[in-house]
DNA sequence: CGGTCCAGTGCAATCGATACCAGAATTCGA
DNA sequence: TCGAATTCTGGTATCGATTGCACTGGACCG
């Protein structure tokens, strides 16, 4: 009833399982018809698990990320599932809760029962991803790395280019005190996304301790209270960055509870589009990068990689971002006159 | 060095892989420190794949929606995903993308693969879920149903309840010309939300001639296009009720490019609520439910059934929604004297 | 017409783990 | 100290498919 074996069809095409298999694979049968009819009848369906077993291989892949619920990994899980399905993989799926221990367990669990990974790292000093990768488990990296890792696969943005457009821009409309909202430093995005906003600030003349910052995780909460935190300063920025989009939407919405003016009060830039940031008031400004496209690129290149069975030389892609000035960032308030003065 | 099997731990330890496979499934056994100290050495861990083919289960679900960005279904993923991972069960993602044939095939293909699949659905009319059920497939429907269904568990939401308090705000604000914007009638939400928010209508005494509809998919375009074809109408529509959230989207990005005033102009309901749906201006009015909570519950529900080898009752769950009265509803233009004259 | 060649075939081993069954080692009572 | 009861143990079949090897039968050549 349920399931029907490869022994099965055999015995009602009264030929030997070999000969099914060969069938199966495609080799020249004197059989075939019959087999072909056996195997419509049974309505037979070679089992996976058996298969996986004797070739050692299972056509699935593990998407490990933070969140699915960040619309950034689900558009990447969505482009990557698009690419494996072509492909006849399957897609498991893992969120990690930005947890390091999750992460490593997810991982240890992952070898054997998938052909490959595709992971955002939850920190860069992370051991975990190393040992699966001893362990014979091919890592394509998404977005984020971690140290020493030059010989995996890797689909990166460009932190650098995109943060330093965002510093570029406030710095051209006269802000000079100026807030990024960052997630933790011990993540890549984290890391390069300071240390070029900080950089372009501070190589352009703005003092440092006109540079706020805050670290959050992030999430939504992360930069709910950071916005909070700052506008409680004696004298908040003109201008805030963002560095992701959890702590955008949790930034806007500190704004709108303690009625915060935007732009005129303070300019607010964030990294990642959102599908409703167009149509926010002020629309927001901020840095955008292809999402779907990052999650497809990681799925080619690791299943390009299983290929070939391992021994192409590492590929890094690092995709372009753009900055979409939008409503969100204005002159300061007090910058009108300055300049003037 | 990259997989170690039991024979390899038997062996080192000096036992045979029968009493490996007992000191490992908890029975006593002489030999246990030997055995634990080879299995730490050796890095060993059970196949799954060898487990899986000798148990006939797989230990892992498949979850198979129309689509991973859309919030509400990256958040049903998010809490699958968590229970799942609580009793050690791994999840395996599909997106049909709408689309009946696909869904088809994810499911034929997913038998033998996983032990049971949450799935929402394309349309009632499906036969595939039936045809994967005969397969001996456990199969829990996730906001969506299929004709016949009877002997599936599912995890409903009250849309129902959820349309007529729409509809009723909508009657209560003085509204006569009210449209629906919907996806395709042929899934249980489309069905479910028009009979439910036209019937309403149309008892409490609107002209049938006063209530528009416009089928879309329930995509963003569609909801973009529907709008788009409301407001040009020579009279168009008061209020309008968008039966799903990406459609929604799509409404308040036509609206927003044709300039129509929320809610002045035009009132706006959706069905579900948006991260950002407070912070838009005006703030969003939503037919709002529990969404990872719809996700874990059927998790649990089919993990359940898989205890219980299928003899339990189907069980249908359905979720209560709450009517969140932000700012896109109002009264109309002219309500605001037809009351009065 | 006989020998060579080759396309097809089936047996049996294999992948890694579990479970039945018979036998060995231990414990316990007498 | 011996036999019975109990606890552990290991050989082997099994899950469902693929594959190396030896083999058969027909086609083709001289």
């Amino acid at each position: 009833m349920s399931e029907a074996t490869i022994g099965d069809v055999a015995r009602r095409a009264g030929v030997s399982v070999t000969t099914v298999s060969r069938f199966l694979a495609g080799q020249p049968v004197r059989a075939a018809d019959t087999i072909r009819t056996a195997v419509a009848d049974l309505a037979y369906r070679p089992s996976p698990v058996a298969r996986s077993l004797r070739s050692g291989r299972t056509r699935s892949i593990a998407v490990v990320v933070p969140d699915v619920t960040n619309p950034f990994f689900a558009a990447v899980v969505k482009g990557a599932e698009a690419v494996a399905r072509q492909d006849e993989y399957h897609l498991f799926l893992s969120n990690t809760d930005e947890n390091v221990d999750r992460e490593a367990a997810v991982l240890a669990d992952l070898v054997g029962r998938v052909d490959g990974v595709i992971l955002a790292p939850t920190v860069e000093s992370d051991e975990a991803p190393l040992r699966a990768h001893r362990a014979g488990l091919p890592i394509v990296f998404l977005d984020r790395e971690i140290g020493g890792s030059a010989m995996f696969d890797a689909v990166l943005v460009d932190n650098v280019g995109g943060s330093r457009r965002a510093a570029e821009h406030l710095l051209d409309l006269g802000h000079r005190r100026i807030a990024i909202v960052n997630g933790t430093m011990r993540s890549t995005p984290g890391r390069q996304r300071r240390e070029t906003f900080i950089e372009t600030l501070t190589s352009r003349g703005v003092e440092p301790a006109e540079i706020l910052e805050e670290v959050g995780d992030f999430r939504e909460q992360g930069g709910y209270q950071a916005v909070l935190r700052l506008l409680a300063l004696e004298h908040p920025p003109t201008a805030i960055f963002v560095t992701n989009n959890l702590m955008t939407v949790g930034a806007l919405r500190a704004l709108h509870d303690i009625g915060a003016r935007v732009p005129d009060q303070v300019s607010i830039v964030g990294f990642d589009d959102l599908d409703l940031a167009a149509l926010l008031m002020p629309p927001l400004t901020v840095v955008e990068r292809p999402m779907e496209e990052q999650g497809s690129l990681a799925m080619r290149l690791l299943l390009n990689r299983l290929r070939d069975r391992g021994d192409a030389t590492p590929r890094r892609i690092v995709l372009e971002t753009r900055l979409l000035v939008r409503g969100s960032t204005a002159r300061p308030a007090t910058a009108t006159r300055k300049p003037l003065s």
